[in-house]
DNA sequence: AGGCGGTACTG
DNA sequence: CAGTACC
DNA sequence: GCCT
């Protein structure tokens, strides 16, 4: 099932292999923290009524949360009479946070296999995988369609590379939502399964389509020359060059970056040499950012974000031995090698408020932490080096248990991914530091997509772009 | 005409 | 408060 | 920028 609004429902409902429910049941479940039945929040139009899921036999099926008693339809591609199974169990359990989730996935997903640490094992089998592919949907929920790669349609590459140029440029001017429409149409033209050789190609796609006359006579210009004449302006733009080299350290934005700029300042080596003679030209954070710069422009291998991982460990069962920690981002999602690292530190809070400022005291007592740039209440982001590495940026996020499963969705990414079917509506209400009510309880990730009713899609499968 | 993500930290 | 960053 |  899938969590939409009308507009999704217009666009998407003919692509969905599983049933459609409105946003509306979202919400309310969310506010009253207990599933609403699903029954009283059909849509009725005819295009989605073959995606509808049959009404409960039982009628006295109740979808109470706090009782965790919900169906799950793991077999969704299934073509037979859809296998079902109601899973029921107490939230009461002595066994680790890990040992639970292991063996609540087993009994929710018997397909699925679990893996040992990653520092343990090779790259490829590093994170959750489906064995069998026919055990779950094709095409999940959150990624509509797959992205085709740039070389199976060249124009559309072509296309892509040049509205993208224009929106970097927006997105430097701090136009952000116009910067959001061309990442949209980009967005549509990578995703189509033909290429752009014609603007019928675009026109004929009808419904929404994100491109509308603006984008498509752009399209239409990269179509018949060959160019996008306003691409070219900027990239010969070169205060816009300018502007686009100093955002690339840290803490400074397009403001800031604009404003040196201003000053005659346009290379990170100028921008040395000026910091040298004026001290208060950056804050605190920029100079850090500057300091590193070079370091922080390479990707973190993978194998050095599991020593990473490792250290830390140790660290936090130091500090406190019921305190564990997860490597999240692209980390967790298989990638080679990381940007950054995001960490997730989770416990009782109580026990965190401690343990927390303790931990980044320790590492940076031993020199692996060698600058703060954020340390709050619940967040820490800095900078980490091992002997004879690069410096590299590492996030720490201090999470009470309960909200480790949204935590640990919203910190798994990617960003794109987050931003589909209500993902990030429903973390984003149940992890917060400021957040005064319980959070719906919920042992796992997989129970979030359970609550949104979204195939579960393992973390290599969320690396969407 | 108005929406397009929400939150947390720095200075 | 604006600016920047996080996913 | 696009969409409702």
């Amino acid at each position: 099932m899938v969590v939409a609004d009308t507009a999704m429902l217009s666009k998407y409902a003919h692509l969905c292999e599983v049933p459609v429910r409105p946003a509306r049941w979202l919400t309310e479940s969310v506010r009253d923290h207990r599933l609403k039945s699903p029954d009283l929040y059909r849509f009725c139009t005819p295009s989605a009524e073959t995606c509808l899921r049959a009404p409960p036999s039982s009628s006295k099926r109740r979808y109470n949360y706090s009782e965790f008693r919900v169906e799950v339809n793991y077999d969704l591609k299934s073509q037979s009479a859809k296998r079902r199974k109601v899973v029921d169990y107490s939230l009461s359990s002595g066994s680790t946070a890990s040992d639970q989730s292991d063996s609540i996935v087993k009994n929710l997903f018997p397909v699925l296999k679990i893996s040992r640490p990653p520092s343990t094992v090779r790259h490829s089998e590093a994170v959750e995988t489906v064995s069998s592919p026919s055990a779950r949907p094709r095409r999940w929920a959150c990624e509509i369609r797959p992205t085709m790669s740039d070389t199976d349609f060249p124009m559309n590459a072509k296309i892509c590379e040049l509205l993208g140029v224009v929106q970097e440029a927006y997105a430097l001017k701090k136009d952000h939502f116009r910067t959001l429409g061309y990442q949209r149409a980009i967005a549509k033209i990578r995703s189509l399964p033909h290429e752009v050789l014609t603007i019928d190609d675009v026109r004929s796609l009808g419904g929404e389509t994100s491109i509308g006359s603006r984008i498509e006579r752009k399209i239409t210009e990269i179509i018949t020359t060959g160019r996008l004449l306003q691409a070219e302006t900027v990239l010969n733009n070169s205060e816009n060059v300018a502007v686009k080299t100093l955002c690339d350290v840290w803490g400074i934005g397009p403001v800031k970056a604009m404003g040196l700029v201003a000053e005659g300042i346009t290379s990170i080596e100028q921008l040395r040499a000026a910091v040298r003679k004026n001290d208060s030209l950056l804050d605190l954070n920029q100079k850090i950012g500057l300091k590193h710069y070079e370091d922080l422009l390479h990707r973190i291998p993978r194998e050095q974000v599991a020593e990473l991982e490792y250290y830390v460990r140790r660290i936090v069962k130091r500090v406190d031995s019921s305190i564990d920690i997860k490597v999240a981002g692209s980390y967790l999602r298989g990638k080679k090698s990381c940007g950054d690292v995001d960490i997730l530190v989770y416990g009782s809070s109580q026990k965190l408020k401690k343990a927390f400022p303790e931990i980044t005291k320790r590492m940076k007592k031993d020199g692996v932490l060698t600058d703060d740039l954020v340390h709050g209440a619940g967040k820490y982001f800095g900078i980490f080096k091992f002997p004879g590495r690069r410096h590299g940026r590492i996030d720490l996020f201090a999470v009470p248990h309960e909200q480790y499963p949204y935590a640990l969705l919203t910190y798994t990414g990617s960003a794109v991914f987050n931003s589909h079917q209500g993902l990030q509506k429903v973390c984003r209400t149940n992890y917060s530091r400021t957040r005064v009510e319980p959070p719906i309880r919920v042992r796992d990730e997989k129970e979030i997509f359970l609550l949104l009713d979204i195939p579960y899609v393992p973390p290599s499968a969320r690396s969407i772009s």
